[in-house]
RNA sequence: GCGAGGAUGGCGGAACUGGUAGACGCACUGGAUUUAGGAUCCAGCGGUUCAUCCGUGGGGGUUCAACUCCCCCUCCUCGUACCA
């Protein structure tokens, strides 16, 4: 065989042609097969791929070759993420249409993804922002409407004055758009809401299906935010009616401390206060105190180092079991959008409300008792547990027992009962921007709101306006869009203008890849039955609470209405949250000036060596440093597979993988290689397939490599070497083939296999191959390595322990001493015990 | 504060159920080859007073044996927070 350079620009490109003529990666329900649905998570059309986009998707690619040579049939789709505001953006700024920019942008983006030559099935590419996609999801905006799962609600929302739109909770971090960083203002409007709160029980219970298949600080991070609290609401009634009311109900997860209430604390927000205050004393300077704190900023307001404020508003309740009066406080700290807005004042075990009774002279009522008996003068709030005192009927019981007590009296009574509180708000899906699905409703000046008829979507986005030059959305000025006929009535309606949150898209597209073409439905009943669930799932962790909540609340939502398969439960059995690519410790930006272009990486290095050192840097979850001389050793190890492949001319035959058999193996160097050989699948299965450590699979396949340019200098040339040393070439490029597709191909068609590498199966090992001759067993004494000791496989327990003995330097360490005890682990170690 | 994760050579990282700590790679050193450099191949590479002793953030403990299990502490990263 004539000696060729690695030229990995050629080979890449002719496999990659190879493998799309031949549709290699096309897949199709097969009843008969176990089918695997691996996916990352799509990119937004930003432009260029990074190398985040390469690491994601590496590891899927991975992740989709081993399981096809195991034998699944596999789902690996990609698809874009293309409505959203980067567009409009972009529109502005280069004058360039939004859907031009995006169609640009996904057609750089897939020549990007194809020259590393992922093994996607291409034939199931979508773009959210193509009506044949959008127009099923207007459909299940109506659909959730007709559930009551959609409604439209006037409240104080989430405003980004940059983005001109709304937010919904998730997208406001630290008070800052979670785009832009803009400070979000608060602003009253009416929007449409998915209902995700009547999904909050189940979405959190359904963690609980995840425990250990996903990364425990997702699910940490996802239990955290929708917030589940136990507790009791509490009603505190009123002396006489105010305006008509005759009680305030607060919430408490803390029913054992009712006998310690002192007063009550209200937020300047809650809807009684203004008939509260009305016409008391200092009516003026409570609302100084209330304006003063409502107008506020949010930002301030929430932060932690806010000190508590308060005033008497000079009203009281009863106390519901003692029939005590309690006074009515304002306090700046207090939610109006947690619990009832009103919260009890239990100083003597709560450190805020110590602290704010502490301030304002409030009394303290010590109502449980520690074990070790209350502090002479308490200095702080006392939260431990203990038995209750100072509480009626209810003294002595520990106060964990309380808590039930007291509740169930309150429900006796009828002044409270148990209660659950979540910190999960619905879903704010309207955005007032272009570059997003049309919500399909109209408004009527007769029939009010009108929801579009199923057969008239899809509701398009007109294609033929511009962003207006300050971002806003030019929709609600377009007269052609506005202007329709109400499908109740017929008469005069407008289009609602505002467009749905990007999100949206992004919580089902998963299922859409199962027939992405489908024109009739959504989905392909028997596609969707066959691939769904998502087997594997991989992105970066930032989409640990927005988009895998979403996507989790969507698809409970839609199996209730029928559209998924029943069974479905969630939409990600497995998830892996890869770590980012750093460079110099840091993020990669423009502004840092630190990008590594992968297209000017594949380029010098080819796409395989790009492949292998993003897979080989780090572990999947864990960030990694991207480093030049990192990449060149990648680069060293492929051209030095080739070279082995190259410099054994004559040796090799066209073998598979461990097809080498016992009997070839004469000698132990040829045992030692056949045996190394068998270890290497063995463990590279194991990291590749269920631990997804492709680091450590890859060092393995470079010890085999290392061992086989060892074992070739004191090899002949006789027909059973040949077939070792083939056998060993074989397996190292069928183990390596997932990672370097195109190299392993390559050399695989060279070796003179006719079928693609990429349809052999997984080589299987011979057990037999991996046992030893002579072992290697460390010998310790008193639990220190002292020895190693090459004995013949196979000795028993006796033999063992006096060949350990027999052994100079344990001589040495033992003499003197009395041998008590030896513990011998089998094939391993020998500790002598010694005294 | 609460929740999750982490700390191992000069560096990235191995060690999966307790059983030879440092696999593999990078960097470095030496040798071979070469006119030279590069590339390549081979070897070495935690520290040390080198047949010793010390070493996995620190301190205790369990065990014949601990990176691994238990208790306490420090530091780092991420998330979250007047949530009643």
């Amino acid at each position: 065989m004539q000696q060729k350079p690695y030229n990995a620009q050629d080979i890449e490109k002719k496999w990659q042609t190879r493998w799309q003529n031949e549709g290699a990666w096309n897949c199709s329900v097969d009843a008969q097969k176990k089918k695997y649905y691996v996916l990352e998570m799509f990119p937004y059309p930003s432009g260029n791929i990074h190398m985040g986009h390469v690491r994601n998707y590496c590891i899927g690619d991975v992740i989709a070759r081993s399981k096809r040579m195991q034998g699944f049939n596999v789902l690996h789709p990609m698809g874009w993420d293309a409505f959203g505001l980067p567009a409009e953006n972009a529109a502005i700024k280069h004058h360039v249409h939004p859907a031009e920019w995006t169609y640009a942008n996904i057609d750089t983006m897939r020549s990007q993804l194809k020259r590393l030559g992922y093994s996607y099935d291409w034939r199931r590419e979508l773009a959210t922002c193509r009506p044949e996609y959008y127009r099923w999801e207007q459909e299940f905006f109506l659909r959730l409407l007709d559930k009551g799962l959609v409604y439209r609600k006037k409240a104080p929302q989430n405003w980004c004055p940059s983005c001109h739109t709304v937010l919904a909770n998730e997208q406001v971090i630290d008070g800052l758009c979670w785009r832009c960083d803009s400070q979000v203002e608060q602003k009253e409007l009416t929007q449409w809401f998915l209902r995700i709160t009547a999904y909050g029980e189940e979405l959190l219970a359904d963690l609980d299906l995840l425990a250990g298949k996903w990364p425990e600080r997702v699910l940490a991070m996802q239990r955290n935010w929708i917030g589940k609290s136990l507790g009791c609401e509490v009603e505190f009634s009123l002396p006489s009616p105010v305006d008509g009311t005759t009680s305030l109900k607060v919430f408490t997860t803390r029913p054992d401390t009712l006998f310690g209430v002192t007063f009550l604390t209200l937020a300047p927000e809650h809807p009684l206060v203004e008939a509260l205050i009305r016409g008391k004393d200092n009516e003026e300077e409570i609302r100084d105190f209330i304006t003063r704190i409502r107008n506020m900023d949010r930002l301030d307001r929430q932060a932690e180092t806010l000190e508590k404020e308060g005033i008497a508003t000079g009203a009281s309740v009863l106390h519901p079991l003692t029939g005590k009066a309690i006074p009515i406080w304002l306090g700046n700290f207090v939610l109006a959008s947690y619990g009832t807005g009103a919260v009890m004042g239990v100083p003597y075990a709560d450190q805020r409300d110590f602290d704010f009774a502490k301030k304002y002279a409030l009394p303290v009522i010590p109502i449980i008792e520690p074990k070790d008996g209350l502090p002479s003068e308490q200095t702080c709030a006392m939260t431990g547990e203990g038995t209750m005192i100072n509480s009626g009927e209810f003294n002595g019981l520990a106060n964990e027992e309380a808590k039930l007590a007291i509740t169930k009296k309150l429900e006796s009574l009828g002044k409270g009962k148990a209660s659950v509180q979540f910190r999960l708000r619905d879903w704010n899906i309207s955005r007032q921007r272009y570059w997003g699905a049309p919500i399909p409703v109209v408004y009527c000046e007769h029939c009010g709101v009108v929801p579009e008829k199923p057969e008239k979507l899809p509701v398009l986005l007109p294609l033929d306006l511009k962003v207006l030059d300050d971002g806003r959305s030019p929709l609600p000025q377009e007269e052609s869009f506005t202007s329709c006929t109400c499908p109740r009535c017929g008469g005069q309606a407008r289009r609602e203008t505002d467009t749905m949150d990007t999100f949206m898209e992004s919580s089902w597209y998963f299922a859409r890849y199962t027939s992405a073409r489908e024109s009739t439905a959504a989905f392909s009943a028997e596609a969707m039955d066959y691939w769904l669930p998502v087997d594997q799932y991989i992105g970066g962790v930032e989409h640990a609470i927005l988009h895998l909540l979403y996507a989790r609340f969507f698809t409970k939502a839609l199996r209730d209405l029928g559209i998924y398969p029943k069974k479905l439960a969630e939409p990600f059995s497995n998830l892996l949250t890869q770590g980012m690519v750093l460079k110099e410790g840091s993020k990669m930006s423009k502004s840092k000036g630190n990008v590594v272009n992968p297209t000017e990486m594949i380029d010098r290095y080819g796409a395989d060596t790009v492949r292998l050192f993003c897979l080989f840097a780090a572990p999947p979850e864990r960030d990694f440093d991207w480093s030049d001389a990192g990449i060149e050793g990648s680069s060293r190890f492929l051209a030095r597979v080739w070279r082995l492949f190259m410099d054994s001319g004559q040796r090799l035959l066209p073998v598979a993988a461990c097809s080498a058999t016992a009997q070839d193996a004469t000698t132990t160097l040829l045992k030692d290689l056949r045996r190394k050989e068998h270890e290497t699948v063995k463990k590279v299965r194991d990291d590749l397939c269920e631990r997804f450590q492709f680091n450590t699979a890859i060092a393995q396949i470079m010890e085999l490599v290392n061992a086989m340019y060892l074992a070739r200098e004191k090899m002949g040339q006789e027909p059973h070497e040949k077939r070792i040393f083939s056998s060993a070439m074989a397996t190292v490029l069928t183990l390596l083939s997932p990672v370097t597709p195109h190299l392993c191909e390559e050399l695989w068609e060279l070796m003179g296999h006719k079928g693609r590498l990429g349809d052999e199966g997984w080589p299987l090992v011979d057990e037999r191959a991996l046992e030893k001759d002579l072992l290697n067993i460390a010998v310790q004494v008193n639990g220190k390595l002292r020895a190693n000791i090459s004995v013949p496989a196979g000795l028993d327990q006796k033999a063992l322990e006096e060949a350990a003995l027999a052994n100079d330097s344990v001589k040495r360490h033992t003499a003197g001493l009395g041998v008590k005890k030896i513990i011998v682990v089998p094939g391993k170690l020998v500790n002598i015990v010694a005294k």
